[in-house]
RNA sequence: GCGGAUGUGGCGGAAUUGGCAGACGCACCAGACUUAGGAUCUGGCGGGUAACUCCGUGGGGGUUCGAGUCCCUUCAUCCGCACCA
């Protein structure tokens, strides 16, 4: 063995041994309990970053150390790699986006094999590989049969850069996701899957998600925006039509002096057409089209509106109520119409003070004042005034009535309403997987059928900037025969967004090369639902609940028995350098590829696991890079040293005739394991498992002055600290195993389990408190009595000389720990 | 505006159930070895103080024998949502 430690040849000594003995292979075993460990899969950019790096870092402590717990561990890795920067590549470069990717995906593989991760790279997909995206393709059917996927015109946000149309979800405070720019309005035919259908399943089955951060799950709620309520329609004085309004306040509808529609509502052109609002109407809408949507969602601006001349009839009082249009109510939530009860809803407070109409206190709190004017709405608790022979009735009781009432008089009914939208998947790009339908003039939309996926992308493409898809350039690709009728029509030229490539990705993994279907039933109920997900909190809305979304629906035509994809969930916190996250715009990026080559591997990962708990933002520092790397240097030492005295010892440890010094070394190695052991299981600490180990490291160090050393214990010591090291830092940890004379791999060992024997003291330290301040410290011995620990703290002489004289008013005794005296 | 998270030495962070604040690491200081040290080893390292000791977990208040931890209040930073009827 080499007295110097080279991370650079052992590395790459032991990742060839690794793939060529097919270590990390597995298949489904019934007779060993299963672990999936899936780290979310990366866009191939081409390289790899640190995000990634401790992304996966994370994933293969638990990977590891679950395989060597017993587990059949699932640990797999692939590629999201459909996607616009490998089109803006092609525009650019001239290269072909196919081409780019998979390049990029050949270079990330390289980068991602020096970190020694324990993937089975039997599995890896790429999403943009025609053997996976048929079966993308294949979900899209799916759902299409299922009356869940659907076409309908919409107002769609519109990228004037990248040229495409982007889901609610990824227009970010009015600007595209990915590149910054002003997002449009437009018009047009998309697709979409009915997520809104799965409401109220995404939003219950949450409770069955203890393993997910609650943040998460807040937000997920959040964004599915459940609320309970009532929808009634409202007759319009001269109009045929009816309004139909949703409100969550049922109780304060006789308190409506006015209504809102909003200026998209489409019965607004009817109610004012030939009047002489009209044109006042007219210009009001004009000026908001004007205003840009980013503006529009801000709380900064103004309430506006305008009267329309119309009037409506409160169904409940016969009440005569003019019809308003304003900015404030907006068209895609709920029915796109309120009922204004200014004196309970602050808005409509607001609205009314500004436009001087009518405020009428429905429910009385405790103190609404009984004379004057009110300062603000109104909308805690009280009971219900002025409203008829609902008056006395509380809030809840009033909601509950009303609603009844409605129903029995045909008005309207109790509903519910989400905030969640489908799920527009329609994308006018090349580089995603085409969307299986075809166009016929006699049948119409016709599904692809099964045994002509995939439908492949023709590679021969002209990438213009047009505002159409480069496919509507392709006459081979969009030229084609029905497949029902057999006549001329034309493909789908659209593409589906990457999210949905993304949403079913972890079910592929459990059977990759199926070409059959996108996975064998048998084999994706062995392995799912995965047991642990780890990833960005980024994805933490749109990615993790299409995935979700995409489970329930397998589950539902019954290719799989699990209803949530993801059992426990880790979100990771970001990698920042001087405070800031890293980008190549502020120049403070730290390029893996150079910290691997430099320190080697199993530096880096030790780092970025032992700087801060997982969930947490990394700051990045090269200086704590050299401690770890000073930290490996220093066990490699270890073990080279003590090398001599491991062999051919044949005496057995007997720890009940340990010395003192051995004792404690015993004590030391087995507190290491149930420290370790719990920190990674139970909480993912792993920056305090880490700091257990190395504290073995430095009694083990200090271990080298004593004179007659049990070399039993010695061995014992070193062997331990190998194992627990091995998930963080693997590499080291075969080599140095491999040279204390260990034919077997080090992954091969069962993780360590500590003797709570070993745990038990003779003597514990205990602290002597006088009111709660420490004034003596004294070793007593482990379970002493609370009686014992009392005499023994008041017969030391500190402590005697302290209470000498005082009145003792209570002694609290705390076995084990603390013995505090309170005196007067 | 609403919701959530965080706040502890010079720095990253520990303290798991209300029980010794600062584990482990970095930086720094002193010493040893050395031709040399940006290697390695040993020791020190929250602040005030010569010392006894006192103060100290963003600020203020409270509960408790005892609070980084629980309660109230306030400030700062970050994240999410943003007229949701």
């Amino acid at each position: 063995m080499d007295i110097r430690y080279e991370p650079g040849r052992i590395e790459k000594k032991w990742q060839e041994h690794w793939e060529k003995n097919n270590f990390y292979k597995v298949t489904e075993d019934e007779k060993k309990p299963k672990y999936y460990a899936l780290e979310m899969f990366p866009y191939p950019s081409g390289n790899l970053h640190m995000g990634h790096v401790r992304n996966y870092a994370i994933g293969d402590v638990v990977a590891r150390f679950k395989a060597m717990n017993g587990y059949n561990v699932l640990h797999p890795m692939g590629w999201d790699s459909f996607g616009l920067p490998a089109e803006n590549a092609a525009i650019k470069h001239g290269s072909h986006p196919a081409k780019w990717t998979f390049a990029n995906i050949d270079n990330m593989k390289i980068q991602l094999k020096t970190l020694g991760i324990s993937y089975d790279w039997d599995r890896e997909v790429a999403t943009c590989h025609p053997d996976y995206y048929k079966f993308t393709q294949w979900m899209f059917l799916k759902l299409y049969e299922n009356g869940l996927a659907y076409k309908k015109s919409a107002a769609v946000n519109w990228c004037p850069s990248c040229q495409t149309v982007l889901a609610n979800e990824q227009v970010v405070e009015g600007c595209c996701e990915r590149c910054e720019s002003k997002v449009d309005k437009k018009q047009l035919e998309q697709w979409f899957f009915k997520i809104t259908e799965y409401a109220q399943r995404l939003l219950d089955d949450l409770e069955k998600l203890p393993g997910w951060p609650d943040k998460v799950k807040t937000m997920q709620k959040n964004w599915i925006g459940r609320s309970e309520g009532c929808q009634f329609s409202m007759a319009i004085e001269g109009h045929d039509e009816k309004l139909t309004v949703f409100t969550t306040r049922p109780d304060t509808v006789f308190g409506v002096t006015y209504r809102v529609l909003a200026p998209e509502h489409p019965l607004v052109s009817a109610i004012t057409k030939g009047t002489p609002q009209e044109e006042e109407v007219t210009a009001f809408i004009n000026q908001i089209k004007l205003v840009s949507d980013v503006d529009r969602s801000s709380n900064e601006l103004e309430k506006a509106g305008v009267f329309t001349g119309a009037y409506a009839i409160n169904p409940m009082n016969n009440e005569k109520v003019p019809i308003w249009i304003a900015n404030y109510v907006l068209m895609d939530y709920g029915t796109g119409a309120i009922m204004a009860v200014p004196a309970h809803d602050q808005r409509d407070f607001d609205f009314a003070k500004k436009y001087d109409l009518p405020i009428r206190v429905v429910i009385q709190g405790s103190d609404t004042p009984d004379k004057g004017e009110l300062s603000e709405a109104y909308s805690g608790e009280g009971f219900m005034v002025n409203s008829g022979s609902f008056n006395g009735l509380s809030v809840t009781e009033g909601q509950k009535q009303i609603i009844d009432h409605m129903e029995r008089n045909s008005i309207g009914n109790g509903t519910i309403n989400y905030r969640l939208r489908d799920w527009l998947i329609s994308r006018q790009r090349y580089w995603g997987a085409p969307i299986p339908i075809v166009y016929c003039p006699h049948c119409g939309p016709t599904p692809v059928p099964y045994e002509d996926l995939p439908v492949l992308l023709p590679e021969d493409v002209d990438f213009k900037i047009t505002g159409e898809s480069p496919l509507n350039y392709v006459e081979s690709f969009y030229k084609t025969v029905c497949p029902a009728c057999g006549g001329e029509a034309r493909r789908e030229t659209d593409t589906m967004d990457t999210f949905v490539c993304s949403s079913w990705y972890f079910t592929r993994y459990c059977d990759p090369a199926n070409s059959n279907l996108p996975f064998d039933s048998d084999k994706a109920n062995y392995w799912m639902p995965v047991d642990q997900y780890i990833g960005g909190v980024e994805h933490a809305i749109l990615h993790l609940m299409y995935a979700r979304f995409f489970t329930k629906f397998l589950y539902d035509i019954k290719m799989i028995d699990s209803q949530e994809p993801f059992s426990n969930l880790l979100t990771q916190g970001m990698v920042l350098k001087d405070g800031a996250k890293m980008s190549k715009s502020k120049g403070n990026v730290v390029s893996p590829e150079e910290i691997i080559n430099y320190y080697g591997a199993d530096t880096a990962r030790l780092f970025i696991l032992f700087a801060s708990p997982p969930e947490k933002d990394l700051e990045w520092s090269d200086q704590g890079v050299e401690g770890s790397s000073r930290f490996l240097n220093r066990v490699w030492r270890l073990v080279h040293d003590y090398m001599p005295e491991l062999k051919d010892i044949t005496e057995e440890i007997n720890p009940e005739s340990l010395n003192k010094v051995d004792k404690s070394l015993y004590y030391k190695i087995h507190a290491t394991i149930k420290k370790v052991t719990e920190d990674i299981e139970e909480r993912f600490n792993f920056n305090t498992a880490i700091s257990a180990i190395m504290e073995l490291t430095n009694q083990l160090n200090s271990y080298r002055e004593v004179k007659d050393k049990n070399k039993a214990l010695l061995k014992l010591a070193i062997e331990e600290l190998l194992i627990l090291l091995s998930p963080f830092s693997p590499h080291i940890c075969e080599e140095l195993w491999q040279s204390i004379g260990n034919q077997d791999s080090i992954y091969l060992q069962s993780w360590p389990k500590y003797d709570p024997e070993a745990l038990v003291l003779d003597e514990v330290e205990v602290v002597v408190q006088i009111s709660g301040k420490v004034k003596e410290r004294l070793r007593v011995p482990a379970n002493a009595s609370k009686d014992e620990m009392t005499q023994l703290a008041l017969n030391s002489p500190k402590i005697k000389q302290l209470t000498n004289g005082k009145n003792i008013v209570k002694i609290i005794v705390v076995p084990n720990k603390l013995i505090n005296i309170v005196i007067k």
